[in-house]
DNA sequence: TTTAATGCAAATACTTTGCAGGAAA
DNA sequence: TTTCCTGCAAAGTATTTGCATTAAA
């Protein structure tokens, strides 16, 4: 892991949430942290592949970051406050596996998200 | 309603399922229903403000659009061919809006998608 | 020395805005 | 006329890439 890899995971555990590329950048920069914001986005990149940090999308369609345990799951996403909460998903992977074996396909994967607006909103 | 929101919804039609605004613009160039990327752009934001289309976001960020009511379907895609089926979802149905209400969510909605690779690769 | 990491500036892609000409009322 | 609609070009924003410099191994 990279020095920048590590300042960006800091910079995350800090902010406590979702943070943009650009919020996350602007944090080290305020702590003497100073790194360039190419810099920041690639640190991401690779702790994206890694599974290290979950990447959303806002509803204006900017990239979101935070930090995910290894387990596999879904999200429960406030349009308008962007609360997140994880979900249980075995039905989903299920469905995937079998609809996939269905069509003949091997290697299957999945992606799915729930949105909505929530109580506090 | 205008003469351009028309259109766009028309193509919208044609298209069947999701489509950027960009993939909308193409498909009216291509039948002689010229209007400009700009119009496309300002007819879906009616058309969203509206209620008529549903505004969702591709993993990249693109925004992508979607008649309402439209019965939605999911899709299984291989990662190598890009070949790409139907898939019927009602399970997955139930499970958002399971989910989502047992956190006193509304207003829910969900994306989801099968990949891997199809029999031909 | 050889490789990987960094950051500036430029490039890219999607989307919005300014503005002027044209259509409609 | 007055107002709305249209679209080109320019601006704006998030993100990626080219490339030369620097740090590390």
């Amino acid at each position: 892991m990279s020095k920048s890899e590590t300042k960006v995971l800091h910079a995350l555990e800090r902010v406590g949430g979702f943070a943009s590329a650009q919020e996350l950048h602007m944090v080290l920069k305020r702590n003497q942290e100073a790194i360039g914001l190419t810099t920041v986005y690639r640190a991401l990149q690779s702790l994206v592949a890694d599974k290290s940090v979950d990447l959303l999308r806002r509803e204006d369609g900017e990239a979101i970051y935070r930090l995910c345990g290894d387990a596999h799951h879904h999200h429960l996403v406030c349009k308008n406050c962007g609360k997140t909460v994880e979900i249980e998903g075995g039905v989903i992977e299920k469905w995937a596996q079998k609809s996939g074996e269905e069509h003949g396909f091997r290697d299957i994967g999945h992606t799915a998200e729930i949105f909505g607006i929530c109580s506090d909103c």
